[in-house]
RNA sequence: GGGCGCUUAGCUCAGCUGGUUCAGAGCACCUGCCUUACAAGCAGGGGGUCGGCGGUUCGAAUCCGUCAGCGCCCACCA
């Protein structure tokens, strides 16, 4: 260990000890007969770097992990990364724009030869960074969304699912991204509110004789100055007028009859559409009139298809005015929207404009974008089945939420749940496993769904009329999945569960015991595995779930990279070592509630390294000797100390039981710094220069050893380097796979016993604080009455008395205090300050005595007496009787000092 | 518009099935100490009518109702 520097230096401990554990392969696992223990990894995204909230949650999974190996389970945290499908040919896509190259002008093949150089280029940099966090994760294992088993995983289940009748293709109005262009999921869509402008536009009526009806009573007519009439239709999306092909009002809105069986004139379009009726209108918004464009608006689709109207799709896919509209073709959808009201308002056909205030949906990916509404050929996925599979195991908690709040978000995602739509259009995925045949002008599309080509082909043949295809004549689909769609069967596909089911990984990994990851992708991903998990393994996919919060700056606002308030993890490592950064995340990560992360915390674990190491280097400094023998106030710190030890191992275990690790972190911190090193290191400290007994030194390292365990899952550098310093230990040996003990029975009896020692200590080291007596004058302390507590001899050596002595009355002259209702002395001789003494003891006495009245009150309540049970009342006599002995002594105290 | 959750010391939180482990912890703060393990430390100390109001009860931080504030999730009113 060289020199014992009195600061811990991190940087000269982590590295080392990490490369040990690897070397020696102590984060393999291989199935045997051990109890598994299993966690997967969420998967970060391949070309991610670490982030605050990757330093959380992969605290807490090593955590978990670490503990479980000590447990003495066979555990097993299995690391991979995400393919990340949409995120990752987002950047591939802008990198090639940098160098000039726009996707349109890559093949597939070329494109994902982009894809995957960057992919090699900057994949894993996030797993070498979690290893400067010491995760122990079994790297020989470290998966892929997109490698080989994988793969073929996704396309077997998509092929089954496909036979089994869940999967289907069709046209419906999706999400569109007009960023990535591609369709998204529902979840993938993020509404915000947004300060928005609600438009009042004129649509004339067509044909109109200027003569016309002026209206029935409770019609509202809207006439220009030359009399002409019109309707007015609110909207804020005026530049979706080229894609109306009908208004509609509802039939029962009185100050529209007027407009019934109408047509009217879409405003600078001049289309003449048809008013049609629907329910559907609400007849308080707005005018009650509304422009129905069935090519994007869900709504409105819904009324196209009841009322057949035209749908006309004026955007092309990357959001700007497609060929399909008579105006602006070419300008970009936000940029029309300002120039059609600039246009409009000179034409004469705004009629006003109001401020609104909306819900418009994001792309999650793209969080600049809104989404488009857009018609087009999907996959999807029919979700019924699976909500009914995944729904009661977590329901009655077979499958348990940590914290359980989420159950209902679950339950009620799963209760409306919609078709997933699984097709990208994107190449950077697995590619979807269908083959179009080949079909004549206008003849509706066919396909066989198969592993490959060659099946595919072998399945074509088998359909009539399709005997003789050939390979090129069948055309591969372009899309790609969702990403999801294969971190869907993570949990099992990482064990080849999937292509290999039963297999003896399966079999023994599966299913695994605790997944840590937020909450923000409860429907994405942790719902989804659980339909996976017993679809294709037919077992739930992990037994807990523990969701993490979400990691804000101490402000609580979210880390953003605008803000400036993200700190990069590996600084923080590098300045308070991973040791104390883990511990600085888990001070104040309780499961489920957001952590606000504030650097200070890791000071605080930097500064509980080095209370550990300077604890170390105390007791590593004692020099034993056989001659000496355990002096009496040793013996009882040993014997103590081993209780607390009990009380706080069985603590610690519940709590890990209940996912309460940082209340767990805090058990131990208080354990090692308040019992350990304030009480029982200053019991057993030896005299300067002198040796320590052999007994007492044994009994130290012993239990310096358990605490060391104890912390190991949090703190694994430190606690690694220090217990290879304890005892004899060969090459591989580490605290890793060392256990942590059961906890014994506690005496309770011998803990009241100290916390009693303890607070009379505390009031000496009071009167020699207050009345400013030298730390090493050895004092007297006279108890009125007796003294029944085993623990004299600790409470003689940590307050610095030569006796104890029982007496009947004390010194006039001393400074008293009070232990429960004992009374406690230190003769002062002249030193005393009468005054101040008197006014400190009239101060209690006054206390006692209105304590005394509040219990005397209860008591005299006949209905308390009469309905409170037994022990309660009880309890309140004693008290009672308590304090009327405290006020006696007092009286008595007071009256001697007045003498 | 629905649903869920939160509100306890300056800050972050714990207080399970109502009553001596009921008002707690860590940090921060104040006071005194460079006492040969540690000033990244030691010893001591102050601080909350448990968001407001009402109810149930002998008794409420704890149960019920209500109001206020905050947060999250879901939802196709343009």
């Amino acid at each position: 260990m060289g020199t014992l520097a009195t600061k811990y230096d991190p940087r000269e401990v982590e590295g080392k000890w990490y490369e040990y554990w690897e070397r020696h392969g102590l984060f393999h696992s291989e199935p045997d007969g051990r109890e598994p223990y299993t966690i997967v990894i969420p998967p970060p995204n391949v070309t991610g770097v670490l982030h605050m909230g990757h330093m959380l949650n992969n605290t807490i999974q090593d955590i978990l992990v670490r503990r479980a190996r000590m447990d003495g389970k066979n555990a097993l945290w299995v690391p991979g990364t995400d393919h990340a499908s949409i995120a990752t040919e987002a950047k591939v896509v802008k990198r090639l724009a940098e160098q000039g190259i726009s996707k349109r002008s890559l093949t597939r093949e070329e494109f994902l030869k982009h894809a995957w150089d960057w992919t090699h280029e900057h994949g894993g940099i996030i797993l070498k960074q979690l290893r400067r966090l010491g995760a122990s994760c079994d790297w020989d294992r470290t998966a892929f969304t997109m490698d080989e088993k994988r793969s073929e995983s996704v396309l077997r289940v998509f092929v089954d699912l496909f036979e089994k009748g869940y999967i289907y293709r069709g046209l419906r109005m999706v999400n569109w991204d007009p960023k990535a262009q591609t369709a998204l999921s529902t979840e993938e869509v993020i509404h915000r509110d947004e300060k928005s402008k609600l438009y009042y536009l004129r649509y004339y009526v067509a044909n109109d004789d200027l003569t016309g009806e002026t209206g029935q009573e409770g019609e509202i007519v809207h006439r220009d100055a030359q009399g002409r009439r019109y309707a007015v239709v609110a909207t804020t999306r005026p530049e979706t007028i080229m894609g109306d092909t009908a208004m509609c009002i509802n039939p029962k809105d009185p100050k529209n009859q007027w407009l019934r069986g109408k047509r009217v004139i879409v405003p600078l379009v001049g289309r003449v559409i048809d008013v049609i009726e629907d329910h559907y209108v609400d007849v308080e918004f707005g005018t009650g009139c509304l422009k129905v464009t069935p090519a994007h608006d869900t709504n409105d689709y819904m009324l196209g298809r009841t009322h057949n109207l035209e749908t006309i799709d004026i955007f092309n896919p990357d959001g700007t005015i497609g060929p399909a509209s008579p105006l602006y073709v070419g300008m970009d959808r936000m940029d029309c929207r300002k120039q059609i009201v600039v246009d409009l308002e000179a034409a004469g056909l705004l009629e006003k404009v109001e401020d609104y205030e909306n819900k418009v949906g994001y792309s999650e990916r793209n969080p600049d974008t809104a989404v488009e509404p857009r018609l087009c050929m999907q996959w999807f996925l029919k979700m019924k089945h699976f909500a009914e599979i995944a729904l009661p195991p977590v329901m009655n908690d077979e499958l348990k939420f940590y914290p359980p709040k989420y159950k209902n978000t679950y339950r009620a995602w799963l209760e409306n749940i919609q078709d997933w739509c699984i097709s990208r259009q994107l190449w950077w995925g697995h590619r979807i496993p269908a083959y179009f045949l080949p079909t004549a002008e206008g003849e509706e599309e066919r396909y066989v769904v198969a592993m490959n080509e060659e099946q595919a082909l072998a399945k074509a043949r088998a359909l009539p009329g399709y005997e003789n295809i050939t390979a090129d004549q069948l055309r591969h689909d372009e899309d790609a999945l969702d990403t999801w769609f294969s971190s869907w069967l993570w949990p099992v596909s990482l064990f080849d569960g999937i292509n290999h089911p039963g297999n003896a990984e399966i079999s023994y990994y599966y299913p695994t015991a605790d997944l840590v990851t937020g909450p923000d992708i409860i429907f994405f991903w942790v719902a989804r595995m659980i339909m996976a998990g017993y679809e294709f393994a037919g077992d739930m996919p992990f037994r807990n779930v523990y969701f993490t919060g979400i990691v804000r700056d101490k402000l609580g606002r979210k880390m953003s990279k605008s803000l400036g308030n993200s700190p990069d993890p590996i600084g923080l490592i590098d300045r308070f070592g991973a040791d104390g950064v883990r511990m600085g995340m888990m001070l104040s990560a309780p499961a489920g509630n957001d952590i606000l992360f504030d650097e200070a915390l890791c000071e605080q674990g930097r500064n509980f390294n080095n209370k550990i190491w300077n604890a170390f280097r105390l007791v590593k400094g004692w020099q034993v000797s056989d001659d000496v023998e355990q002096p009496e106030h040793s013996r009882l710190a040993v014997e103590w100390f081993g209780q607390v030890l009990n009380a706080t191992l069985a603590e610690v275990k519940d709590l890990f039981s209940k996912f309460r690790l940082n209340e767990a972190l805090m058990a131990v911190y208080r354990l090692f710094w308040e019992e350990f090193s304030a009480w029982y290191l200053e019991v057993v400290k030896p005299a300067y220069e002198h040796p320590i007994d052999r007994a007492t030194l044994d009994a130290t390292w012993h239990y310096f050893d358990t605490l060391l365990r104890l912390l190991h899952p949090f703190m694994p550098f430190i606690t690694e380097e220090l217990w290879q310093h304890i005892g004899e230990h060969a090459d591989g040996d580490s605290i890793m796979t060392a256990r942590i003990p059961e906890a014994g029975q506690v005496n309770e009896s011998l803990l009241a016993a100290m916390a009693q020692a303890k607070e009379i200590v505390g009031g000496v080291r009071n009167v020699r604080k207050s009345k400013n007596l030298p730390p090493r004058e050895a004092l007297t302390l006279q108890v009125v009455g007796q003294l029944d507590n085993p623990f004299k001899p600790i409470i003689c050596k940590l307050g610095g008395l030569e006796a104890i002595a029982e007496v009947e009355a004390k010194e006039a002259t001393a400074a008293s205090f009070l232990v429960g209702t004992l009374e406690l002395a230190v003769p002062l001789g002249n030193n005393i300050n009468v005054e101040e003494e008197l006014a400190k003891l009239e101060a209690d006495l006054a206390y006692a005595r209105g304590f005394l009245a509040t219990v005397e009150k209860k008591l005299s309540n006949e209905r308390f007496v009469a309905n409170a049970p037994e022990a309660v009342v009880a309890g309140e006599r004693k008290k009672q009787a308590d304090a009327l002995s405290r006020i006696e002594t007092l009286t008595a105290a007071i009256a001697a000092l007045k003498q």
